[in-house]
DNA sequence: CACCTTGGATAGCCGCACTATCCAGCACTT
DNA sequence: AAGTGCTGGATAGTGCGGCTATCCAAGGTG
């Protein structure tokens, strides 16, 4: 198909995805002539995976990239691209060494894994992103004791258990990473937005009055 | 204290809180004369829950003077502040309603609430943020069945009651509304990467050859 | 009294994700 | 065979968000 019919198929301009080719996130078509593309079914579906990663998974574009590249990079193993793909996601700004939070953090984190018997290695970019994460709650002086963090470790625990259940069951090796990546990226706001609604059922169950049905009033949606 | 002792104090350059002041994200300080204003230690306070929000939380500086504002709107009531607060933090895109695996995804919202016992109202923002989540999966081609998202479900139930019980420990009404705020944002960051740890540990105790400790390698931390 | 600092206002910068404009080469109609 | 309208590629521009730099006059300080 053309850039034209690829781009109605997804519901995606055809600059943007101009744009897109540009930056190495979407393969070039196969050209027929000097002016003339042709893009096929895999170019829509990674097209689509693409867009929700950007656009639901909140990633950058730069990021999505080498998570992709990553993806299909067949001079590594299964388990080293599923390193590099998630290592390479977003995972906020490094801790401030400077601030002594990060220290108590740190040991917080350790000690956290050690009760949990894990042992992702501290450079590894989520266990930095639990560090910055701690080390804001410290300063801020709430408290963040293992009593706190125990039970959020041992449910992610049990989500990991879950989604790694369901990635097995995809046979081919790029589908099974393509995957991991995606339920990874995607799951994320599922989970947030669950745990949020949670939050106002629960919060309505404590404190609502009897009379009324559901959770408490909202604003409007920013975007 | 003063403008450059704050800034010391919090971390923060003068010049970026200048900024947040203008965006009315701080409070003024107190003047003392026409070119001169004190801050006290609630200024510093306040500084440092804007910094968590902004850095930690990802959250978008027009947004977060919103949900500050509305955790001290003191003409509604503490229920309506929680939902104002927490209404008015950024919840992704809207669900393209144009597109049929939209619909798909409310129902099976719908369905996962039934099944849950909630009754959160589908225009509730992290409503919506589930349902354009969904979207993007059923997209995909990805399956999410109630098996799939029943777990999840009742895993956020588990969070949310243990999130309340940290809150209710709170006395001061304002102080409990900021500790809702921080700890919904905050935390999250922090859920996310125990599920990525917990996502790297539970794969290298499934794929890993024996010989191997840890979780596979990764890519240089992108910042 | 000379000098330095402070807070306030304004304008500028940078990165990111697009978006708009141009352009020459096809391809399909008539 | 000639017009006409699309195609893909290149390049430059836009809008926004989050700062950052510069300037200024009024105060405070030694």
């Amino acid at each position: 198909m053309r850039l034209a019919e690829l781009s109605e198929r997804s519901g995606v301009s055809t600059a943007t995805i101009k744009y897109y080719l540009r930056e190495g996130l979407l393969p070039p078509g196969d050209r027929i002539s000097t002016t003339q593309a042709d893009y096929g079914e895999e170019h829509l579906r990674r097209l689509r995976l693409v867009r929700a990663l950007i656009q639901v998974g909140r990633i950058p574009v730069a990021t999505a990239r080498e998570v992709l590249s990553a993806v299909s990079d067949d001079t590594l193993d299964q388990n080293s691209r599923l390193g590099s793909a998630v290592g390479a996601l977003p995972h906020g700004p490094a801790p401030d060494e400077s601030d002594p939070a990060t220290a108590t953090a740190r040991r917080t984190a350790a000690e956290l894994q050690r009760r949990l018997g894990w042992t992702v290695p501290p450079e590894y970019p989520a266990c930095r992103m639990l560090v910055a994460s701690l080390a804001a709650l410290v300063r801020l002086g709430y408290p963040c004791g293992m009593d706190r963090l125990l039970p959020y470790g041992r449910l992610a625990e049990r989500l990991a258990s879950h989604d790694l259940d369901l990635i097995e069951e995809f046979e081919a090796p790029t589908t099974q990473l393509e995957a991991a990546v995606a339920l990874t990226v995607l799951y994320e706001p599922m989970l947030l937005s669950l745990r949020r609604m949670a939050h106002a059922q629960e919060s309505a169950r404590r404190f609502a009055p009897p009379g009324e049905a559901g959770p408490g009033q909202n604003r409007e949606p920013g975007r």
